[in-house]
DNA sequence: GTTGAGCGTT
């Protein structure tokens, strides 16, 4: 299952999500999301987990908790299929000429 | 060495 983790420390990185579910059960992957262009971590992750019961368990248990100094927001994570995948436009892509006389 | 509402790419 997908589970979301918000307000999230900075400092915070894959391995230490994972390990924070890990206590509660398997994790398959752990990813924080960080800004594609400025770089900087947003400072929320995401958690999959191959057992639904550990997962709501681990919601249970970590949301509302304080990890490393600070509240994180532990749900279900919203299906990001809905949002369509971004393909490269490139080849064929249409491209508008400027008509030089104007 | 910066910042703080929220839901993510391969």
């Amino acid at each position: 299952m997908n589970i979301y983790i918000g307000n999230l420390n900075w400092s915070t990185t894959e391995d230490d999500l994972r390990s924070l579910f890990l206590q509660f059960g398997e994790v398959s992957s752990a990813n924080i999301v960080s800004d594609k262009f400025t770089g900087r971590s947003k400072g929320f992750g995401f958690v999959e987990m191959p057992d639904t019961t550990s997962g709501h368990n681990a919601i249970n248990a970590l949301n509302g908790q304080a990890f490393k100094d600070r509240n994180i927001t532990v749900n279900e994570a919203r299906p990001r299929e809905e949002r369509p995948a971004r393909s490269s436009n490139g080849g064929g892509g249409e491209r508008r000429s400027f008509n030089k006389r104007f």
